[in-house]
Formats: structure tokens, sequence, C-alpha cells
DNA sequence: CCAGCGTATCGACAGGCATCGAAGCAAGGA
DNA sequence: TCCTTGCTTCGATGCCTGTCGATACGCTGG
């Protein structure tokens, strides 16, 4: 399948600039609205992805090869399963580069958090 | 067991104030500091729960009753599960006046997110 | 003291998910 | 052409969790 399926990205629209939700603290979430939040924390609600994926937001250009994070104390399957699940949430986006793999943050996504958290500073 | 358990707050410490952890973009997460951070996440990873934290969080003093909030889709006692978890998870304090349960914000919750989420505003 | 209401816990069940080894696919070098 | 290396997918397994009905607990009013 590779990288041509796009899962409709749960939290950010297409311009990815605009958060899909309203902030937790404006009001009664909808049905709707609290399972695309959801989808998001879910992604974010392991151990092992949450590392993974502050390894590649702390490497220069927000991007990082998967031989250079796979050190989090699993076998590299389920490294691969985990970057699947983030990519599927929309926090990463990925690239083949030759022989390796780029994975990079999906822009906009920190952005997207914060305006869920109602920090509009 | 009731509620003498305390689960030692994930992610605030005994102040409140200061987060638990660094933010997620500036290096690599300790084992301990991702688990902390995972277990936040996961309290927040269902729409259940998201809906009745915003119910709670949008209530004017972001604190609401029980009975004001448990209109989510599920049967009494799955409300009450909701709740004990984000409670064990140090999103939500509890207190019972007379007849009926406040549940409260916890102070510092969001900034505590904020901060993982490297929002130094 | 008892009945009634609001909330929490219990026990059970089904579905989801993290994990692994094995196998498959892609790219590059001998 | 084959082998090696990097990564993904597959299938199986065991644990975790969301859900419910039944039940227990706490409080208030009669």
């Amino acid at each position: 399948m590779s990288k041509s399926e796009v899962v409709e990205l749960p939290v950010l629209q297409d311009g990815g600039v605009v958060p899909c939700c309203p902030p937790i603290t404006a009001g009664e979430l909808s049905q709707a609205d609290a399972e695309k939040m959801a989808a998001m924390f879910k992604a974010l609600s392991d151990p092992v992805r949450l590392r993974l994926f502050s390894k590649i937001a702390s490497h220069p250009g927000g991007e990082a090869c998967v031989c250079d994070i796979a050190d989090v104390g699993v076998s590299q399957p389920t490294v691969s399963h985990h970057l699947k699940k983030l990519r599927e949430a929309g926090l990463l986006t990925s690239e083949r580069r030759g022989t390796w793999v780029y994975y990079q943050v999906a822009p906009s996504v920190v952005a997207a958090m914060a305006a869920m958290l109602d920090l509009r500073s």
C-alpha cells in the first residue's frame, strides 16, 4: 500500500492551518469533534510512539531516518507499526530516499493541538 | 479501594505548577517521561472522556455536577468509570456536596500540556 | 428507620491493541 | 544475478479497556 493511502487526516483540515475542532474549553464537544480529537490523543498515548515522535521532532529540520530513531527498546517490526499509526493519525509524513525512509513531523500539528487546548496566547 | 488511592499524578508535580516533562520537541524523551505523558494522553484518548472533560471545563468555574454532564450517550456506570479514569490521570478532582458529586478541572493541567507542546507563549 | 435518589463498584463479555517472529519487498553493491 | 541491508506487512498471541446490568454505598426527606 505504501504512502498513497491518505487516511483523511483527523486533526488538520486540508489547509493545515485551521484546527479541526473548537477549543476543549469553549463548550460541549460534538460527537464528531470528540472522535477526531480522541484519535489524535490516542496516537500519542503510547510511550513508544511518544519517544519516536519526540526523536523526530527534535531532529534538525523535524525529520529523521528510521535507522536513527529505531532504538526505543522494542523490535524493529514494532517500531514500524508505531510509525504507521502516527502516519495514519496525520502526525507524521514519510518519504523514501534511496535506501532509507525518512519521517517528518506534519506541519501545523502542534498548532492544531494548541488550538484544542485554547492556548491562543 | 474507594478514593483514598492516590495514583501519583502523572502529569503534575506536587505543586501543580511545574510540568512533569520537558517539551516534546526539546530532545529525546526519557522512558519515564514518555510514560507519564502517555498516561495523560491516554486519559484524553476516548471520545466519551473528551466530552465529559469539555463539559466540565466549559462550565462556569470549571466545575460541574455529574448529573449535569452524564448525558453523553452511555450508561451511568460507564460515565462513572470514565470520570474515575480522568481523576486517576490527575485531570479532574471530585468533591461530594450533599447528594451530588462535583468534578473540577485540576488546576494547571492545561498549562502542563502547553509546556509539553513547547508553547511557552 | 426506611424509602428513594444519585453515584460508585463489581463481574462479565467483546473488541481493540502492542508485541513478536517470519516472511515479503525495495534498493544497492559484489 | 545473487546477496545484503533497510523497512513493511502478516499472522498469532496475550493483555488492556470500554461497555453493560446488577448491586452496593451515601445522602436526604419523610
